[in-house]
RNA sequence: CGGGAUGUAGCGUAGCCCGGUUAUCGCGCCUGGUUUGGGACCAGGAGGUCGCAAGUUCGAAUCUUGCCAUCCCGACCA
């Protein structure tokens, strides 16, 4: 097996798209666009998924589960957001296949099963939803409504990418519906914050909060908050959205509540996602030429361990001592591996976890057991030394906060160096070109402005951070007077 | 979806231009043995719809056409 992976300074890309192949993440299917999450990299997922869940239901939302089906009329019923999505849609016009009498043994569409309305393969749920509400919902103390529902979902893109952009993929949307335009706002925010600590905290993954311009708003939101991160290739990645959809689906699917009064309002909206491409940010954000790098509170294993010995009378030796770290490190609820498979020797273990990206790996042979010790290497710093066996557990357990709060201080360090402040054009394209990341500029706050800027220099406003610095200043493009600056990159 | 490139065993590849015995080599895999502190070694062995489908031909991995998938550039991307 050719393990041997690009460097990222060679070509990033292609180190992006092998290392997501090689660590055993993911493969390409039989299906354009659509990728086969095999089980390590679903296992991150699932930790992910978990984690994700237990902050929402701590915030007050439950879970429930809405069809993958979308009738085209519903689809439809908010306009901006049928607009939005109508050209990545996946279509079932049909139900039924036949044998085709021209070509014994292949199938063929049956002509006759075509359906009277078409279902749209859900590009996000907000109609399906909303259309369900409606039946929900008819008094204030109906509200609030915070429903959370983990699903596939379609996206017919051109260009797909493992993780990053795929046809189909998984994630979470939360669509929850408010008595009042403030609780709705409060809560898109809420939720927001909810993403952005799970972000930093768990994936090591330092985040700019902020709200989306109006032409990079989700289609039907009255204002998108967002998460950006800043991958090492200096390129943005949004990691997250949260919505505030006003009463826009409300009216769309005619969702009313009386309230206390007696009087009859439209309910306010808010809808919030994140999806597997989480995975494709921690890849990018973290990893390095020998392969992944885990943040301990996600890695699917924190520790691995294998045995170095001699002949097979000294395994059963090393296997019993094994056996008694393994237990202690369970005991304080550590993920660990203990590889002893024979087919593979220790060089080759080392270096497929740490292109796994396993945080911690033990190495215990007999001279190590002699003196009582282990070697231990950890994979963000590659360092590697012999720790006691006496306390090695609580050791470790300090080790994993240690490497966890390490990678993220790296990930900020190099976010704060790709993070650079302008004032005129030479300038902002030159940062562009040369050093790429964020770039902080005014800008005259038109859409026209803005999109002339991304004609030019390819980069698009990743958002307007929350809690801005308010300051007088010049428009790069047109010099009109401003208020802020907006954080401009070049993006995924 | 437009432009370019690629597709031969699980992976990486030779052969293709100029059609002709049994499709090359390495890694991996299986069996046996020796090994095991940074990607082990020896011996034997298995594994192939040459991306798919049509066509040209006595004969196609090789030539032609269509399709599929992947990668790069562009357009698109809540």
């Amino acid at each position: 097996m050719s393990k041997e992976l690009t460097k990222r300074a060679d070509d990033y890309s292609q180190w992006y798209n092998e290392l997501v192949v090689k660590a055993g993440l993911a493969d390409h299917s039989a299906v354009r666009g659509c990728m086969v999450i095999k089980p390590y990299g679903y296992a991150l997922w699932e930790n992910m998924r978990d984690q994700l869940d237990k902050r929402f239901k701590e915030t007050g939302h439950v879970n429930a589960y809405f069809p993958l089906f979308v009738p085209k009329s519903l689809f439809e019923a908010e306009e901006k957001n049928a607009e939005g999505f109508a050209k990545e849609c996946a279509i079932v016009t049909h139900y039924r296949l036949k044998t085709d009498p021209q070509n014994k043994g292949k199938l063929i569409v049956d002509p006759d099963a075509k359906l009277e309305e078409e279902l749209i393969v859900r590009p996000t749920s907000e109609a399906i939803i909303w259309n369900t509400y409606k039946g929900w919902i008819q008094s204030y103390r109906d509200l609030p409504l915070l429903i959370n529902q983990w699903a596939n979902v379609v996206r017919w893109e051109m260009r797909t990418r493992l993780f990053l952009r795929t046809a189909e993929f998984l994630w979470q949307e939360g669509h929850t519906a408010h008595a009042t335009r403030n609780e709705a706002i409060i809560e898109t925010e809420k939720m927001l914050d909810v993403y952005a600590e799970f972000v930093e905290d768990w994936m090591a993954v330092p985040v700019i909060k902020g709200i989306k311009t109006a032409s990079e708003r989700f289609a039907g939101a009255e204002e998108t908050y967002c998460i950006e991160a800043m991958m090492q290739d200096g390129k943005a990645l949004q990691a997250g959205t949260s919505h505030f959809l006003g009463q826009n689906f409300a009216k769309a699917f005619d969702v009313k509540f009386s309230d206390k009064e007696n009087k009859l309002d439209y309910v306010w909206a808010t809808s919030w996602g994140v999806s597997t491409r989480l995975i494709g940010a921690l890849i990018m954000a973290h990893s390095d030429d020998q392969g992944l790098v885990m943040p301990p509170k996600i890695a699917p294993v924190q520790v691995v361990i294998i045995p170095i010995y001699k002949g097979e009378e000294s395994k059963p030796v090393i296997d019993e001592k094994v056996a008694t770290i393994i237990a202690e490190l369970k005991v304080l609820g550590i993920r660990v591996k203990y590889d002893d498979s024979d087919n593979t020797r220790p060089g080759w273990k080392f270096a497929e976890y740490e292109l796994k990206g396993v945080p911690v790996r033990i190495a215990m042979g007999l001279r190590d057991m002699e003196n009582n010790v282990v070697e231990l290497a950890r994979r963000d710093t590659k360092e590697k030394k012999s720790v006691s066996l006496n306390g090695l557990s609580t050791y470790i357990k300090d080790l994993l906060q240690e490497i966890q709060q390490n990678i993220y201080n790296n990930a900020l360090a190099f976010r704060n160096e790709k993070t650079s402040v302008v004032n005129t054009w030479e300038e902002f394209v030159k940062v562009l070109d040369e050093k790429a990341g964020f770039v902080a500029a005014h800008w005259d706050g038109t859409p026209e402005t803005e999109e002339k800027i991304k004609q030019e220099s390819k980069a698009t406003i990743r958002c307007i951070p929350l809690n801005n610095v308010q300051e007088e200043g010049k428009c790069i493009l047109t010099g009109k007077p401003s208020t802020q600056r907006v954080l401009f990159a070049r993006a995924y």
